[in-house]
DNA sequence: AATCATCGCGCAAACGTTTGCACAGGCCTG
DNA sequence: CAGGCCTGTGCAAACGTTTGCGCGATGATT
């Protein structure tokens, strides 16, 4: 393995000296910084990481934690995240939480045994508060939150336009003639679920209708709940239903087959997520897309901007977008 | 932070001594041993990753490579690997070669930089010899590679069995009593595909059938080229196919459908993956299943158990698994 | 011409951990 | 009882990079 003394002695300079022209420093001259470059290339170098992170007391490495990472959601933005951040010469390193607290916790502590210079992460649904996160990780670490953040601890949050999209859809829903519109939700607890659910609201009462608690089904983001929400918002006289959901809103529309109502004609859909199935099952389901791959470039390059100090990034908000299909055309 | 040093001064040892304790060396007192762990953990001290790895020349940290992290396929492989890593205590860091054979240099080059334990993984498409892994790796990293491996690089290799599962598949197809079976087959230069294409023919032979390279349609294992091959297929006299991957599977799927025939009834099809839409679109539809978390999970104890020396990891198959749905399923 | 800022580079320490070697004391063996 | 072995610990160097400080030389300013 070569070392920047290897090159040092071969140029007949110090280390300091190929270290700063490595490093770009203006206090080098021109020509060495050629000279130096030229060198290294030639003999191949690559620098040492973990002795850069040593003596620097940081990594040039982000943590990214997240619940699980095969999900599409994740994965996607993990790919979008490190994308733009191996441009700027960033690896990174994945963390499974599992949606479990206690391996959230560890992750971050290994986070914080590799000096990593920040962490972008979404929290397991068990994190009821963010303060393990600071507890964890160094006061210098940055910290980007996406997709699930904590108010409580600053720094740039990334997050999908969960109020608006969840407007859209159920106002597209009322649109579309349909009367009494239920709601499969998500956990209470779960910021980006309570805007969904804030912005189905706000659709109705603008629309001059009454919000009914019970055709709100709470909890229910998997297939199965979904069905059971379903049915019972069938029983209690409902034409259509916005899910929070593609998988609880695949659920409902198992629900009303099997109740043998007509889907968009006797009950309508609109799911949340704009999931890959949504667009092959039968009949194609609308659905809210959200845009995992851009909110983990927006992470990431809130990361970049949040390394020059003063630089402030705040929340960034990414447009959802109503994906009309089958299920919720009744009108064309 | 607190550091080896901090621990030894309180307890009024030497930094070697806590050094050895916490690696469990035998050379330390169980008195002594226990002593540093308890001051550890109450003074809550965590390893200095980066020095540890410069002293000791590797991280613990291992690599992954993979064409996308946003592939069903390769996330669950990197979720399977990342959870046993993490039980023995190593991290991972991601890389996307995003089947470009230049990004998967420089992965090498970043991942060699950091002094990897080891490597995993499934090289771009784009690669034709494994030449570049060996070049930019030490000669000490374990390699593993997974799904798509070059059979020149030794060490472990972990791959689906997917002759037995394409043979299976079209064997499936022949039993159903479907006539002429064409192939959408994948690239001629990955040994996976090829694997499925070499269990396709002996499907047909074994049974009786002639192999007519009419029907066996190269490089189309996306949608669009699916339906476009499928379409050939019927001209040509095809009353079913087996395809190499689910996503021209669904291609063929429509092409039949526009083509006015039904399915399974006129048409029948087998795809490969078992992707989650299989099981939702209309007529659900039959494939022959990998399991990706398993290959993920086998690639790290492949990694784990070749940390020994002496210990050899060949090749790993790991089994396939043919669903039957509606798609193929004419006799009930 | 004297002073001073600037430029370009070298010196040397420091980051925290690991590990080969040395060594003191206790035990065993012959 | 002498010699040797084992046990448990300390000493100190090393891993490769970065960076504050210092210093000579060059060019600009008064």
């Amino acid at each position: 393995m070569v070392t920047i003394s290897d090159i040092a002695k071969a140029l007949g300079v110090t280390p300091s000296t190929v270290s700063r022209a490595l490093a770009g420093s203006p206090r080098v001259k021109d020509s060495t910084r050629k000279a130096v470059s030229d060198m290294a290339a030639e003999m191949g170098y690559e620098r040492n990481e973990p002795a850069s992170s040593l003596r620097k007391g940081h990594s040039n490495v982000v943590g990214i934690i997240v619940p699980r990472i095969n999900r599409a959601f994740f994965s996607s933005a993990i790919s979008g995240a490190e994308t733009v951040l191996n441009e700027h010469g960033y690896s990174v390193i994945i963390c499974q939480s599992h949606e479990n607290h206690e391996d959230e916790v560890k992750a971050l502590k290994t986070l914080r045994s590799n000096r990593v210079a920040g962490v972008i992460l979404s929290h397991a649904s068990s994190s009821i508060t963010g303060d393990h996160i600071l507890e964890n990780l160094g006061q210098d670490t940055i910290i980007v939150q996406f997709d699930r953040v904590f108010k409580e601890i600053s720094g740039p949050k990334i997050v999908n336009d969960n109020f608006h999209g969840a407007y859209e859809g159920t106002h597209h829903l009322i649109e579309q003639g349909y009367k009494r519109i239920g709601n499969i939700a998500g956990y209470k607890g779960t910021l980006a679920y309570l805007d969904r659910l804030k912005g189905y609201m706000r659709a109705l009462t603008d629309m001059g209708r009454e919000v009914d608690d019970d055709i709100i089904f709470y909890d229910s983001i998997v297939e199965k709940k979904g069905y059971e929400a379903a049915k019972l918002a069938i029983e209690r006289g409902c034409d259509a239903i916005y899910s929070a959901g593609d998988f609880s809103a695949l659920g409902a529309v198992e629900a009303a087959k099997g109740l043998g109502l007509r889907i968009p004609e006797d009950f309508g859909i609109v799911g949340t997520a704009n999931e890959y199935f949504t667009s092959i099952m039968t009949p194609t389901m609308s659905s809210i897309a959200q845009h995992p791959y851009e909110i983990g470039r927006r992470a990431a390059q809130a990361f970049i901007t949040s390394l020059k100090p003063g630089a402030e990034v705040g929340e960034v908000v990414v447009p959802m977008e109503l994906i009309v299909r089958e299920s919720s055309l009744r009108k064309k």
